[in-house]
DNA sequence: CTGAAAGCGCTTACAG
DNA sequence: CTGAAAGCGCTTACAG
């Protein structure tokens, strides 16, 4: 079990050795192939638990012709959401015998394009790109062809495989909620009116129609990079600009959520008396910050798994029709939204 | 430049075809061995560029006979610190032609335990764990000879390589800083007084008495997974059990000191005014929250480049005296700490 | 300073 | 169902 840390690694060939069998059936022993009689499937694997095998991943990989390595293109790490769902890749990838490797494009464009192009520093069997600002022109003109699933809210449909939750759907349900709670002037902060289609600008609009409520230009602000420093500014700016502060507020991911908190407090707004807040992800942080943050959680773990199906069918099968799969996710209510005021009787 | 996406990767061989050298030269070019000529080089570079060559490393480690992978153990990838720790360790392990392997304990002592016998899926060169339970003794048992670099708070100075910032330095200046800001009764949430040295608390103490304040026991509070729910919890239970409030606070970490401001503002104290808070690690929420945070900022990115060179140290030398390094912090003053009282004259 | 050849530890047709 | 052998694409003594 526990062997001399200063011997050679044990091989394919010691294992056989032991078990007296040939490389070949240990080979599929340990690869699950069939047509290995119990007897000696037991045989093998005691000789494996013997000495402690682990197969030698890169004599396996050159093998195979493969890298088994696959990136994670995300905008910074240090963004919880992408850390946690960086987690969950890493996960699932495991499972898989592949490698994650994470590559940070700080939110950049230009890096963005780079990853989608392979500009790594070595070879990779597919590409996981969550992007920020990638557009499906950007995809369509890429020239490489290794694997690639894109994640995110953009709409990728027809131009690769993509795997998100469904961004309608669930800010509509955020800015439901807000009406729910007797809100009627609803901001929202990191809408973006230059995108062609925006799902979460559509949500907002979808349900605020639904209830009957104007649609009011003012009340969406764009912002860049979904930075909290910039729902700040954005949050402030809207305060500036118009006559009275409103009464609900989504922000377009929880980071930016905390963000526009601090400035409505420090407009001397409280959150959630004179206005209620709802983000985007379900960080850790939503948990922790005063007032916690009622946010839309999507389902991380069910979007890395379907990624990884997604490379995995690419590689199979090579050129395929390009998929879009939904994956579930939650409102969790919590103190942010919390108002006293009933439904159609806002506290004004 | 662009190639056929469905054309095989060119390999050493035909760049060294193209090049008209044999592919040893290739091979001396691209590993920088001296011994070639300029005029060589630069037609083996061209060759390169050419067909877009890039080194199949699962080829050059079978052939060192290297795993080409470090693992980075550390508690929970979403704890944004440990996020961009993980960020700035896979940048200075590219440079070296290292991949990372992120694996999360979830704080488990046993996840730890189980990290630093090596039990990974796959072969490793180096390991850099950042536990936060393991004690000096479960590294001294270890049997796996895999070079290790330890990171964090813990002294495990004579046992394992380590690199981290000067923890009693650091906490003295929050501290200091706290009682410069005009505090005189400050709690410390994140204290272990069962651990045998907790150099957090000995900066801590260390302030106090230089300081000429008395050191209270009953405001130093254990918590055990530095969590922000702990913190919360924690300082709950000090307010309870304490018959004046502090009116200041230092926390172990950002998170925790996110919840004892939640805890505090609970109880209908104001973060700065009646109780300043000093946190530790800079995160990038310290920024976004209400108030921002006044906290200690480690260079993560000399701690990185410490420990892999520590993990090269030990591949090239085998035995080593165990090293413990520190890197630089900074002390990071936000409005957490901003009170208005003059020191000396504490507002009560 | 450069070339020809062995070897790293697997997988995989190909025989049997 | 199992074995002997070639080959994946590098590196590295070893010659020259």
């Amino acid at each position: 079990m526990t062997a001399d840390p200063k011997a050679p690694r044990p091989r394919l060939t010691d294992v056989a050795e032991i078990a007296g069998v040939s490389m070949k059936t240990v080979s599929n022993v340990i690869n699950g192939y069939v047509h290995v009689t119990e007897a000696t499937r037991q045989r093998v694997q005691a000789a494996i638990d013997e000495v402690g095998y682990r197969p030698n991943l890169s004599a396996r990989n050159l093998a195979r012709g493969r890298a088994g390595v696959i990136a994670l293109v995300v905008p910074r790490l240090e963004m919880p959401y992408f850390a946690s769902l960086a987690g969950r890749v890493i996960e699932k990838a495991e499972a898989r015998g592949w490698f994650v490797l994470i590559h940070e494009t700080g939110g950049e464009l230009a890096a963005e394009r780079a990853a989608l192009e392979g500009h790594f520093p070595q070879r990779i069997d597919g590409l996981i790109v969550s992007a920020q600002h990638l557009t499906p022109d950007d995809v369509r003109a890429r020239a490489d062809g290794t694997p690639l699933v894109l994640l995110g809210e953009q709409d990728y449909r027809h131009v690769a495989d993509h795997v998100a939750i469904d961004n309608v759907a669930a800010s509509r349900a955020a800015v439901e909620h807000l009406i729910a709670q007797g809100c009627r002037r609803i901001a929202m902060v990191g809408a973006r009116p230059e995108a062609p289609d925006d799902p979460r600008a559509e949500g907002y609009r979808q349900a605020l129609t639904a209830a009957g409520l104007p649609i009011d230009g003012t009340l969406m602000r764009p912002i860049h990079g979904n930075l909290g420093e910039e729902g700040e500014r954005a949050t402030q700016r809207l305060l500036a600009e118009i006559p009275q502060p409103p009464d609900g507020l989504f922000a377009v991911t929880d980071w930016v959520a905390l963000g526009a908190i601090r400035a409505l407090q420090l407009a001397g707004l409280r959150v959630p008396e004179d206005v209620a807040v709802v983000g985007f992800d379900d960080i850790p942080y939503a948990r922790a910050v005063t007032p916690s943050l009622t946010t839309i959680a999507p389902d991380r773990s069910a979007i890395a798994e379907l990624a990884l199906r997604m490379l995995e069918a690419q590689s199979a099968s090579g050129e395929t029709v390009p998929m879009d799969e939904n994956v579930p996710f939650e409102l969790v209510v919590r103190e942010s939204s919390a108002r006293r005021a009933s439904p159609g009787r806002p506290s004004a």
